[in-house]
DNA sequence: AGTATGACATAGC
DNA sequence: AGCTATGCCATAC
């Protein structure tokens, strides 16, 4: 594996609990804006440390290829760190949104 | 080395 | 306002 993926975990790694974070703010946060697809990719191939669940699509919701299972297992987990979820299924990113690895 | 695919995003209609 | 089409970068075959 490439250098990028190891990126994007790291930066998976680093979101705080009860926060949430965007393919395209990672791939942003990792040099390129355009590696959200790269990022996404990534997150099929990650390991166990990292929180992939904490990571969600630009609609605050899981992609459509996360199992059923994990879809539910994720909401959970966010639930269970203090995400607030909107009725119709997705993460309330105005809420929960990383605000960077800077801050 | 080239082609095909992908856990996304943005723009246009 | 919602859906369709295109773009872009990296990995896998």
């Amino acid at each position: 594996m490439g250098q990028t993926f190891a990126q994007i975990w790291a930066l998976v790694r680093q979101i705080p609990p009860g926060r949430v974070a965007t393919y395209g703010q990672l791939a942003r946060w990792a040099g390129n804006p355009r590696l959200a697809r790269a990022a996404g990719y990534a997150m099929h191939a990650a390991p166990a440390d990292v929180p992939c669940h904490r990571v969600v699509n630009r609609l605050g919701g899981l992609s459509d290829a996360f199992s059923p299972e994990g879809r539910a297992t994720h909401r959970m987990l966010l639930e269970m760190e203090g995400v607030r979820f909107r009725p119709d299924g997705t993460v309330d990113l105005e809420h929960a949104l990383w605000e960077g690895p800077s801050v």
